[in-house]
DNA sequence: AGCTCTTCCTGAAAGC
DNA sequence: TGCTTTCAGGAAGAGC
């Protein structure tokens, strides 16, 4: 499942080929998921890629149009979401189309860059210039640039569950159920305490934790559960390394109890019952 | 404000 | 063996 340091090492791959180039035309399988198909066919060709962002979850593709005939022309963002998954790749010139390719783009050096997505639980959009700033003041906050005062400001007043919070991408953007969890974990957090209700020494070290496990998760170009892979089609090898996420029943590498899951938020979530103790038994030690 | 439920979609896995 | 059912989940929307 693409999150932060998945999007990171996709983000990452198309900045060595993709700025510079011109898209020659946009060819279209399936479109459920995509905004607004007529407006990326007609304008994204001829346009030039100036630079390739992440945003949360998102990655945003900048391109300029052509200065023609002294005309300022728009300046657009193709923004995309990876959903589930979603795949966004470079493949070598000739490769054989993958299955559930739904949108080509075609490069003026001959290559392609494609999309792929099984489920169709992405997204992709085309965001011009001045309504870009629109769409950014829907996005939380950046989890890795982020101050440790601000983080605690920003959920340490909310009564929601500390898990509910860190998925919330009007919050934050970026985090999603592994690495969630793999913070809660390192910041030996249950996932159903509630953010108000946290000291700020424990806000502070769930702030250190989520920047220490999404550090390492991009040293290790992300986890790859089911389908991802990063622009080149590589795998991440993060899933090797999660404490947590996924090792239900298996021994906890800290204190050898059992991992459990239970559902937070509508979503599995995997915690160590020594590590990460529930609010109850914080209050009041059972003997 | 925040919770739960539902929807979208496909493939893997479990059930019969 | 082979068909059918269930489940997983990011995000958005409904309803409470």
């Amino acid at each position: 499942m693409p999150e932060l340091p998945e999007v990171e090492s996709v983000v990452r791959g198309l900045r060595l080929s993709l700025p510079g180039r011109t898209v020659t035309d946009v060819r279209f399988g399936k479109t459920d998921f995509v905004d607004n198909v007529a407006a990326i066919a007609e304008r994204l060709p001829g346009t030039r890629v100036s630079a390739v962002k992440r945003l949360g979850k998102f990655i945003c593709i900048e391109l300029d149009s052509g200065a023609a005939s002294g005309i300022t022309h728009p300046r657009y963002n193709l923004i995309i979401h990876l959903g589930m998954t979603g795949q966004l790749t470079l493949p070598r010139s000739g490769e054989a189309v993958a299955p559930h390719t739904h949108v080509f783009f075609g490069l003026d050096d001959g290559r392609e860059l494609r999309y792929t997505d099984i489920r169709r639980f992405g997204r992709m959009l085309l965001v011009q210039e001045s309504e870009l700033a629109n769409f950014l003041a829907r996005l939380g906050k950046e989890p890795l640039e982020i101050g440790a005062e601000e983080f605690c400001a920003l959920l340490g007043s909310r009564r929601a569950r500390i898990k509910a919070l860190l998925l919330d991408q009007s919050v934050l953007g970026g985090i999603g159920n592994i690495y969630a969890d793999e913070s809660l974990f390192r910041a030996r957090l249950h996932p159903t305490r509630i953010a108000e209700r946290l000291t700020k020494k424990q806000l502070l070290a769930l702030h250190a934790a989520i920047r220490a496990v999404l550090a390492d998760a991009i040293r290790f170009r992300g986890s790859s559960i089911s389908d991802y892979v990063d622009s080149n089609g590589n795998r991440g090898e993060f899933q090797l390394r999660h404490r947590v996420y996924q090792r239900e029943g298996k021994p906890c590498f800290r204190c050898k109890s059992t991992i459990r899951r239970v559902i937070v938020a509508g979503r599995s979530s995997h915690y160590c019952p020594r590590c990460q103790p529930t609010p109850r038994q914080t209050k009041k030690r059972i003997h």
